[in-house]
DNA sequence: AAGATCCTCAACCGCCTTAGT
DNA sequence: GACTAAGGCGGTTGAGGATCT
């Protein structure tokens, strides 16, 4: 039984004739396809709708990339799955000329074996209990994480406002979630507000973290951020901001694990730009069935002169991005 | 050489969301 | 608000090629 689309009339099934997907292309560069339900009439084929745009999407469209992925691109998908999960469409829309449906095969047939080889585990990429570990050769475990992590597009704003170079592939990246200003609706945050992350990261201070609490740090002054790691091995998740008004945290409501109570509280919140209440709220929902409890790591950065703030453009979140010229696992201790 | 098994990946299925009425 | 059509997405399937025995 095929979908509703095309249950009315005959239609073919299966891999795609050479002709038949002339046909497609030859009718969406005459007609384009603002309506897939109309592709097959006008291109004279057999198929519905729905697999005349998947065929175009997964593999006529002119800006595909072909061959397979890179070792940066395969850095890429990793770290982004460490933060999104299985969401395949976002985590494609960091890797030009990618689909969706490419990244995820990619990511069943090859990058979970990997992970799993190294005893970590794939859903949440922390290392699993000795029990459930299946490596296979011992001295690649952590090879992955050992890695600086991986590079994301710029905001074009951003890129061209400040005059950023193009990136250095072999920089460290950390990911970040935005920060959000406290006691605003506005989100994501404007440049200057990333900017005054971006001041506060040059001051030389030491960052401490203890997300185990959310507690204000007494190490901090009144324009600090406060990084929160998630239970991620590098990747953190956000910031918190001390609201000396109400004597409390101001969360972001970014990626770090979050109880119900708090995901109560998200949706009075308002909703970000580009993101539908349902998708914020799957945020949250994402982090607690991931972790079921709070794993965050004190994180300490030793010296944040180097590091640099920019933002990287994504439809769900856009997160802000982190980078040095250190190698990220020299200069960060992590104490689980 | 041939059958069995594994692996990859294109395509489909079913569900959800959105837009239009 | 209810209904419907269409688009979009993630999970899954299975054909066919590669590898193993």
């Amino acid at each position: 039984m095929g979908h509703h689309c095309c249950s009315k009339q005959k239609v073919k099934r299966g891999l795609w004739s050479p002709e038949e997907d002339e046909k497609l292309v030859k009718c969406i560069n005459t007609h384009g396809h603002s309506c897939w339900s109309a592709v097959p009439k006008l291109a004279g084929l057999q198929r519905c709708g729905k697999s005349c745009r998947l065929r175009w999407i997964n593999y006529l469209r002119p800006d595909l990339k072909r061959g397979s992925f890179s070792a940066q691109e395969e850095r890429i998908i990793i770290d982004v799955h460490r933060i999104l999960g299985n969401r395949w469409a976002q985590i494609a829309k960091h890797l030009p000329g990618r689909t969706d449906n490419e990244v995820k095969n990619f990511w069943n047939s090859c990058i979970k074996k990997k992970l799993l080889a190294q005893g970590l585990d794939p859903k949440t990429h922390n290392l699993m209990p000795p029990s459930q570990q299946n490596i296979k050769n011992a001295c690649n475990v952590n090879q992955f994480y050992q890695q600086p992590p991986s590079v994301f597009s710029m905001n074009s704003q951003f890129r061209s406002d400040n005059n950023v170079t193009p990136m250095d592939i072999n920089q460290s990246f950390i990911t970040l979630a935005p920060p959000h200003p406290p006691n605003t609706n506005i989100y994501p945050p404007s440049l200057d507000q990333a900017m005054s992350t971006f001041n506060y990261q040059n001051q030389n201070h030491v960052w401490t973290t203890n997300a185990q609490n959310s507690e204000p740090s007494s190490d901090f002054t009144r324009q600090s951020l406060i990084p929160i790691s998630s239970s991620s091995m590098i990747g953190s998740s956000g910031f918190d901001f001390p609201d000396h008004e109400n004597n409390n945290m101001w969360d972001d409501g970014g990626m770090e694990a979050l109880v119900s109570p708090r995901q109560e509280e998200m949706k009075q919140t308002p909703v970000p730009q580009g993101l539908t209440q349902q998708e914020k709220v799957c945020e949250v929902q994402l982090e607690e069935e991931r972790d079921g409890h709070h794993q965050d790591m004190d994180t300490s950065f030793s010296d944040c002169s180097n590091f640099d703030l920019e933002f990287m453009e994504s439809p769900l979140m856009p997160c802000g991005l982190m980078y040095s010229n250190m190698n990220s696992m020299d200069q960060l201790a992590w104490d689980a």
